[in-house]
DNA sequence: TGAGGGCTCTGCAACGATGCAGACATAATG
DNA sequence: CATTATGTCTGCATCGTTGCAGAGCCCTCA
């Protein structure tokens, strides 16, 4: 099963094990005629250099792990691919470990037998985990954080501006003259920081127009999956005064109350305006396809795993919050057939100020 | 940067670096009182494994490969999903690769500078790569494939009876009366065996209802996304005799289709019925829902990963074909509104006669 | 009392690769 | 011609861990 080692082409080559590491690794001058009978050998064993063991020699795996609660979300799968690719093209590999966003599980990749010592680096979209335990564990590996959560300069976090994210959508509703304005997938409670920066967005768009925010349109939801999307849509349609827009905090929220709409009846958008974020592919196909905010998935995935990288080889001093463009993209869910194709609106524009802006957010 | 080892905390708590390891492991009898004199050191230092040194020594990793064309495609996405829990239930780890159907990638993935090396075992979702090739290179680590090409007996192989899943959703459509029935996915060249498995199930479900298959409603597609589903749907809706109803490939493509029919104002299914395969969880909540044929993913992964590590461990003979059951799922995109929930047709049934047609099956 | 046995604990070698320093032969230099 | 520089090639030590064999020690039993 074990493949040849260098000492086994070191003796049928009648050279040293070192002169065959130096050949297959292009290193020290070797004599073509030597380099020649080496190759020789190298390919009649068909030789592989033992990674495991190179990497033991040097110290580092060429490994990261990127950790996200379901790989199976459309949004994380995309992420993924991403991830994947900008790590290749810095010769890195990825492994990807599922939390289910359960504290224990994301703990777990931090904790004394997990295997973070195989990896270089790790990439984690954290959910349940506290800001507090992730300080108090996350010292053994080099860490930079997707998205989610504030850990206000700890670690590395790489992520989109969310109140201005929430804010531009919701003005984007407020804009069509909807003035019944609902709200899925708020969580007011200590690991839901990202939905209540999103709900903050939400609150100054309505502030900015001088409108007020009625509190039961704002629907709380646990995780983001396209079935309490649809439940969350159907307990609005239940209020005697249902709403005419909907701000979704992700896609699948979305196409989840999207599903119940059309399922009761009402069209979209004509009767209510959906909006979602995240930018699925998805969304584009959907019907009526999903008006949303575009998050920069490539810039998101290159700068973090850039950070991770400068991490690992140890130039990074002060974590940075690296702040990534976004930008609304309005399709039919919210314009209806006068989207035409990929309508989009703030591009650039809207990337640009979101870092401005952030700082005005409290 | 590196952690403590096991020298170090041997040093600390006076006593062998091998009684350190005995404690660490649990292995060799080790008097109470040195063991918390031990772990005393070894909680001071926070000590963690080296996995790498371990595994250096070992001979393994406790990691497998997962190869898959594009992760953001939900079926493969969802599979994942599985695959990582199926391993993580044998303490295993998966590193996950995107070759984006290039047979080049694929190539990659066992050539000589691979990091095959770093894992124990591969599972493929070959594409592009030629039963030959993958033979005369895939020599050096145990290889699962997953659902695609027929391998004639080389690999352990792992997917469901394409030509029974492919007429019984034929056959469904048949049965609600369509007569100009359509297919799209079909992929007449070396490497498109699954499609021409369903191209070949689409025409014995014609040829058991005494029907002729018409083959300009025969659409080709390169690859399985919405957008070829799409335009394959608009080049259909062109003909003098536009198509009553669709069989997909997968359920991108009937998504893609269904997109198009509505945009191009027909019905679903009242105008054309749309049947899809892979059971993505989008299909559910899509307008209106997809009919599907649903793989068993969970079963798929399991038994691959199962598979795999029996190869790893040598136990394996005779490569297996191993035949996942499959059932249809009955939703609006085919009866309307009729579908009430979830409704399943043949479940079970339908499993259990594919493996036994598919030996028929020509 | 002394041989045998069980229980702890230890040191050495090894997994397969690479870093380093040096050996040797040849070429360049004064 | 002696000396230094240059170019090839090699052996040893090492990364951090575990397998193996054996060294002490205390206890038991004939």
């Amino acid at each position: 099963m074990a493949g040849p080692t260098l000492r086994d082409v070191a003796k049928l080559a009648n050279v040293s094990i070192r002169t065959v590491s130096n050949v297959v690794n292009g290193y020290a001058p070797v004599s073509a005629e030597l380099r020649a009978r080496v190759q020789v050998a190298l390919d009649q064993l068909d030789y592989r250099p033992n990674l495991i063991a190179r990497n033991l020699k040097q110290g580092r795996t060429g490994m990261i792990a990127l950790a996200v609660p379901e790989l199976d979300v459309p949004y994380f799968a995309e992420l993924a691919r991403e991830v994947i690719k900008a790590a290749h093209a810095h010769g890195y590999v990825v492994m990807i470990d599922q939390t289910d966003g359960a504290a224990d599980r994301e703990r777990e990749l931090l904790g004394r037998d997990s295997r973070a010592t195989m990896f270089d680096g790790l990439l984690l979209s954290p959910l349940s985990i506290s800001a507090d335990e992730l300080r108090a564990r996350g010292n053994s590996v080099p860490i930079v954080l997707l998205g989610e959560h504030i850990f206000n300069g700890s670690f590395p976090h790489v992520a989109i501006d969310n109140v201005a994210a929430a804010r531009e959508a919701t003005a984007h509703l407020l804009e069509l003259g909807r003035r019944r304005v609902a709200a899925i997938g708020d969580q007011p409670y200590a690991t839901g920081e990202t939905a209540q920066l999103r709900t903050a967005g939400f609150r100054q768009a309505h502030a900015r127009a001088g409108l007020d925010v009625r509190d039961e349109l704002i629907v709380s939801t646990p995780h983001f999956h396209r079935r309490l999307g649809a439940e969350a849509m159907e307990r609005l349609l239940a209020l005697p005064e249902p709403p005419d827009a909907v701000l979704c905090y992700n896609d699948l929220l979305a196409l989840g109350a999207i599903r119940a709409l059309t399922r009761a009846g009402r069209r979209v958008p004509d009767d209510v305006a959906v909006v979602g974020v995240d930018d699925i592919e998805e969304g584009q196909y959907s019907t009526p396809s999903l008006t949303t905010v575009a998050p920069d998935k490539v810039g998101i995935a290159r700068r973090a795993v850039d950070t991770l990288l400068e991490s690992i080889r140890g130039e990074l001093g002060t974590p940075p919050e690296i702040v990534v463009p976004h930008r609304l993209i309005v399709r039919e869910s919210t314009v209806g057939e006068r989207a035409v194709g990929e309508g989009t609106v703030g591009e650039g524009a809207a990337g640009d100020s979101a870092a401005g802006e952030a700082a005005a957010a409290r």
